[in-house]
DNA sequence: TTCTAGATTGGACATGTGTCCAGTCAGGTG
DNA sequence: CACCTGACTGGACACATGTCCAATCTAGAA
């Protein structure tokens, strides 16, 4: 039996994972997704490589874990606003921010979603339903179904796009609010 | 000199091309990009690993240069439509439909789009630039460049989508439809 | 202290990727 | 015909990826 309070928390793995975790960020700053490998990652760790493929099953899979967590950080804001272009705005704008703060970790995100890996499917799955929470709370109770949907796909499309380096994630949040603001004129 | 009348048209290479797009698609269509190797391919056209290399660089840009093909091959079609509305709607609906029909190559060139490999940019700047065309053809002259944009984001996010499987091609199309009408609603 | 289960390890393995280069081949040229 | 040149080829290379497993370590339990 642990002998920590908190079931598994204080555990040998949750230590070894955070290391982890802390290590593929520096590593995604310093040499970015390209040249980052799970191995580089582990040695940066202090584990030896097949210790943290018991964690991670590709690349692809870190990645969405490290970003993962980077979005649940911010998970319980509320949006501001007093009507509900303005609240959507701040969406777009806060998660634009956010990536732009950590622009490495951005582009590495972006293709390791596209992963066939199930671990990156789960993942994949809990990450659009986090931006579909966001803006439906930003939109309030009786939006249109089809205007949520509109600026779930503008978003993600945006992602994209500067994912792949058409835009820059600052470009992305200042672009957003002009298309918020043309998608939801005219639905009050 | 060359014999043939129309200059490179006859030679030797774009036989060869011609035959590793065939063999290409084929092997999409059979074994789905996860298993799909350029050596596969090249055997598959009849040729050596080291030829297919001298035509392509990469995996992706094989897939790129692929659905660039496709894409072109319908790139004269004039939306039909008597209003914005219903010119937007063709369009999507088009790529929709062509999507769905092609099912392999359409989940392999979401993933190569994004690969940092040269050649592969190169095309993602045309075939994006072909999709912006499309909506401002089918938007009319004096457009919103916010709705514009909109529509390119909100399609590219579908693309996304569709690519990592949360939605089919299909959905794609009806689903698109809605969110079309509502970002163009109240955009006379 | 001894035992035990979970965590970690070294290292080999099979596979894929893209590069490189010296050599061959075929078809048009002079 | 002999010659060239562009296309093609075989095969080796360096490297990354992810898997596997028997051996070892370590901290808490008895």
């Amino acid at each position: 039996m642990s002998t920590s309070p908190r079931q598994g928390l204080g555990s040998k793995r949750a230590e070894t994972v955070e290391r982890l975790f802390a290590a593929g960020l520096e590593e995604l700053d310093e040499v970015g997704h390209g040249a980052l490998t799970i191995r580089s990652v582990a040695s940066r760790a202090g584990v030896s490589p097949a210790t943290a493929y018991t964690y991670f099953a590709s690349k692809n899979h870190l990645f969405a874990e490290l970003f993962w967590r980077y979005l649940a950080e911010d998970a319980d804001h509320d949006p501001q606003g007093a009507d509900a272009v303005a609240r959507v705005q701040d969406v777009t704008r806060r998660m634009a921010e956010r990536l732009a703060a950590s622009p490495a970790l951005a582009a590495a995100v972006t293709p390791a979603l596209l992963s066939s890996d199930a671990d990156v499917a789960r993942l994949r799955l809990r990450i659009g339903g986090e931006f579909l929470d966001r803006f439906a709370r930003a939109l309030g109770e009786q939006a249109d179904p089809a205007v949520l949907e509109a600026l779930v796909l503008a978003f993600s499309g945006a992602l994209l796009q500067a994912g792949m380096g058409v835009m820059t994630y600052t470009d992305m949040g200042e672009r957003l609010d002009a298309v918020v603001a043309a998608i939801l004129e005219g639905h009050a």
